[in-house]
DNA sequence: TCGTAATATTGCAATATTACGATAATATAT
DNA sequence: ATATATTATCGTAATATTGCAATATTACGA
């Protein structure tokens, strides 16, 4: 049970812990798609034969620092499986992950539809 | 056209004119999603009859000019109809919205998936 | 007209996100 | 061993987002 007092309260940080988490969940799951970068990047690798690394800063044109912290948001929420293969790393989805998250979305999407007046 | 010089180059701003059109307009439908209040707020509306104004400050426990900021948010993005009466402001899905950006939200989807190695 | 209810807007505080340069870490090749 | 290529991490700068109090705005009712 987290409470606020006047004293400690904490303004513009978003207040997860109100919501239930299956709602938490899709607010989460979204974020992933949220930026421009993130969505170029999952097409991107989705598009190549062999999957893809650091071509994605040619390709994309940020830094290749942005382009492995972009990778690293996405990973986070379990959508990409990378291997080495010496010096390169080759990532590609995690598809079974994806449809998940897919169906997840889906299923908010249809309920709220469904539901309306 | 748009080009950064060393001087002039800002840091920490999403840049979005390097992407096509249609990547930003995914990331832009999907930032809607991305915050637990909005998906609650979208949650409540749909599941009410006569759909619902400010009982979503008592219902999600978030401040007045929270919530409207957020009603906001989903609004700018076209995805809800409100209509005066009287004081009250009845908010409702504009369901029509809705379907379209779930259908180019799963049409990024499904290319993504099938794409893939 | 005045007070009240409902919503929107403004201003501010604080954290979150985005982006990059520099650096570290790892693996290959010479 | 050294140099090179590749990716991850750290530190930092700057904007974006979140949240609230206070205020404005609008509509109704007495």
């Amino acid at each position: 049970m987290i409470t606020f007092t006047s004293q400690s309260y904490i303004m513009g940080v978003t207040k997860r812990f109100i919501f239930p988490e299956s709602i938490n969940q899709i607010a989460s799951f979204a974020k992933v798609f949220a930026h421009p970068a993130r969505v170029a990047i999952l097409k991107y690798i989705s598009e190549q034969e062999g999957c893809i690394c650091n071509d994605l800063v040619d390709e994309i044109g940020l830094s290749q620092a942005t382009i492995s912290q972009h990778l690293a948001v996405i990973g986070d929420t379990g959508l990409l499986k990378g291997t080495f293969e010496g010096k390169k790393k080759y990532y590609c989805l995690n598809i079974e992950r994806f449809q998940e998250v897919q169906l997840l979305l889906n299923s908010f999407f249809n309920k709220t539809t469904s539901n309306c007046c």
